[in-house]
This record gives C-alpha cells, structure tokens and sequence, in this order.
DNA sequence: CAAAACCAGACGACTGGTCATATATTAAAG
DNA sequence: CTTTAATATATGACCAGTCGTCTGGTTTTG
C-alpha cells in the first residue's frame, strides 16, 4: 500500500469516527482532514466532494461490517440460531462498551441524508441489502437442517430482524442504555417459528 | 390564539416539515424563517435558539402523534389486537402516499442529533417511551382479555414492536419501497404469543 | 529539468445569532 | 374623541465565524 493509499485509508477511517458522532452535515472537511492530520487543500485530491467522501466511507463501513459478521456467522460448527443470537449479543456487548453512542453509521447516515443525497441514499439502500442478505443465509441454513419451520419465509425473517435491530440500535442512542437491545435479544427467539435454539 | 401564537405555530409547523427533509444541521434558520414567511429577526424573540426551537417542534410532533395513536387505538369496539395491527397498516399507508419520504420526525432528529445535544437527546427520549407506552397499554388491554398469552412481558414487547417499526420506518427511506413496512406487518402477529387476532 | 503531486490560503456563500432602528400599542393629557 | 408621550414589539442589516470548494505557487519525484 503506498503512502498516499495509507493516508487515503486513514482519511476515510478517521473522518467516518467523526462523522459517526457528529453526523454528515455536523461534520465538516475540516474536522476530517484533521482527524488524520491532512493539510485542508489535499481533500479534494483523494474525494471529488464531500459527498463522494461519505459514499467511500460507506463502502468501508460496509466492507467491515459484512466481515464481521460472516466470521461471527459462518466459520463455527454450532447450529446456525445460536450462531446468529451470539452474533447479536456479541453486537450489543460491543456499543454498550462504546458508551451507547454511534449505534450504526449506516442507520445514522440514513436517516440524516437519504432524502437530500440520491448517492448516499443508494449505497446505504445497497449495504442494507448485503446486511440483510447475510442474515437470510443463516435463516436458510437453519431452515434445511429443520431448525426452524418450513414454511417460514426468510427473506421476510431476515429483512424484519435486521431493521427490528437497527431500531432498537436508534432506540438505544436516545435512552442511552442496554434495554432496548435486551429486549430485542429476549423477543429473537420467539421469531424464528418452530426454533429450537 | 393571539397573532403572536398563531405565527409562532406556522414557525413550528413549517419549519419543521422542512427540518423532516433536510434535517437539523441540513436546515438553517433562514430555512424555517422563510417557510413561515416570518423575517428573520424575529425568530429569536419566538425560541432562544435553533436547538430550543427543535426541541419545541418535537414536543409538538409528539402531541400530534399521541394523539393520532390514540385515536385509533383506543376509540372503537374492536378487539385490541386488530386495533393496533390497524393503526400500523394505516400508518404505513400514509407514509407511502407521501413517497416514503420522512419516516418519523423522532426518528430522523435522534439519529442525528442524540449525541450531539442533550436537550434534544432527553426529549426525544421521553417522547419515544411514551409511544411505547400507549402500545403497551393496548397490550395490557389484550391480554387482561386473553387475546395474548398471560405470561407474556408486554413492556419488553411494546418496546420491541415500537423500536421495529422505527427499524422498518428506516429502511423504507433508503429502499423508498413498502417492503420493509410490509415486512414489518407480515411479522407482527407472530410477535404476539397466543394471539387470536 | 519537466511533470506530477501537494497544499496554504483565498473564494463567495452561508451560518447562528445580535442589535439599533422602525413600527405598533397603550395610556395619559387636553 | 384627539393628540402626544411612553413603552413594547418587530425587523432588516449586520456580526464574526465557518462552510465546501478551488486556484496557483511550492515541493517532490522520475
């Protein structure tokens, strides 16, 4: 990776750490080029804007995120529920360290710009998509080992579970504590038809 | 209503439909003052500042929305179950005949701004637990009938289905289709343990 | 030494907020 | 009733500062 690359990657990880808290338009160049201690005037040799910035920050977001799930989802030998339920759990362990700040960069984003950008509003709608996606795998997994029923339709299983969390994850922004996570993690189980977790 | 009240209302009203689209720091004073037709200087004699004016606006979205919830859930003679399954399917009409723009105002402003102001933080946080709380009164109301099962914990349960619509509410501004909305009404009466609705 | 990369500083537009002045309201006096 | 003086309210011009973006001289590189 060459040093410009490196610094690249530091812009986009440093200035998506601000704008996590601040927000797309509480957050301007000038907190993220010094964030990574990049002179103001080189913004704009990495970014075509400010816009195409968050769209890049997104897709790093995006990139890890999906990582983190799939090792968490996939490379263990417990039943795909479990693994699923502890995914979710290990989520919620993880903002409530952070302080129940955050959330996700995704939702936040979404809310704030998804009706002023057609590009911001467009990757995040494609992000969602994967996330989703991931989680309907797993659905599909426990559903031919008969885990849960079979007349179940995952895709609508995974797209509820998936925004149920992001709600409870917006929820917990604003009350500040681990309830709303813990109830979406008590109703989980109750989702899955016929589950035997 | 004096004059006064009167414009001080269409400040409110309009600035906030503009602030449901562009946001908090997408919308400027100007913004909201030219909406209302009302010059700018005289803003500051109506709010002290543009965060007590949002503050103002939540709580009046919140007296609208309390009252609207209700209205359709506690003034008729059905059951309670189809009451509230009702009032969500209505909801979601509505939103998709304004163009799954919006969402919910609470929503959007928590997103952006829960970590960055305390008053907005701790009265969007009120307004949203009592939302949850009209919902669990409904399911109170079910399940002192037997329309739900008795060991079911509604608070843990209102507060699940409130934070998933919001997550549905969501996704449905970057997918601008009903999906998630219909996802979200397809799943709900699966949430409710023993419902015969 | 030419070409490419870099970046300080400047650009006009706009920000939330203030304030001296202008207008409106009231009350007392004639 | 007027007239006038006193008080309260309304407002557009203005503040210092910041915004996203761009230019043009400087430095680095091959």
């Amino acid at each position: 990776m060459s040093k410009r690359e490196l610094k690249k990657d530091q812009l986009l990880e440093l200035g998506m750490d601000v704008m996590k808290v601040q927000g797309y338009n509480g957050t301007s160049v000038k907190d993220i080029v010094d964030a990574a201690s990049v002179p103001k005037g080189s913004f704009y040799t990495y970014f075509d804007s400010k816009e195409a910035f968050v769209v890049e920050a997104l897709e790093r977001a995006a990139q890890e995120g999906l990582q983190a799930m799939r090792t968490s989802l996939n490379h263990t030998a417990e039943p795909p529920l479990v693994r699923l339920t502890g995914f979710f759990e290990q989520k919620a362990d993880e903002v409530t360290e952070d302080g129940f700040k955050i959330g996700c960069f995704l939702g936040n984003i979404c809310q704030e710009m998804a009706d002023s950008s057609d590009a911001i509003r467009l990757k995040v709608r494609q992000t969602l998509r994967n996330n989703t996606q991931v989680i309907q795998d797993i659905l599909d997994e426990a559903q031919s080992l008969g885990d849960i029923s079979r007349d179940a339709n995952t895709q609508v299983l995974a797209e509820f579970i998936f925004n149920a969390w992001e709600g409870a994850l917006m929820r917990m922004k604003a009350a500040k504590c681990r309830e709303p996570l813990d109830a979406f993690l008590a109703m989980l189980p109750q989702l899955l038809p016929g589950a035997r977790v």
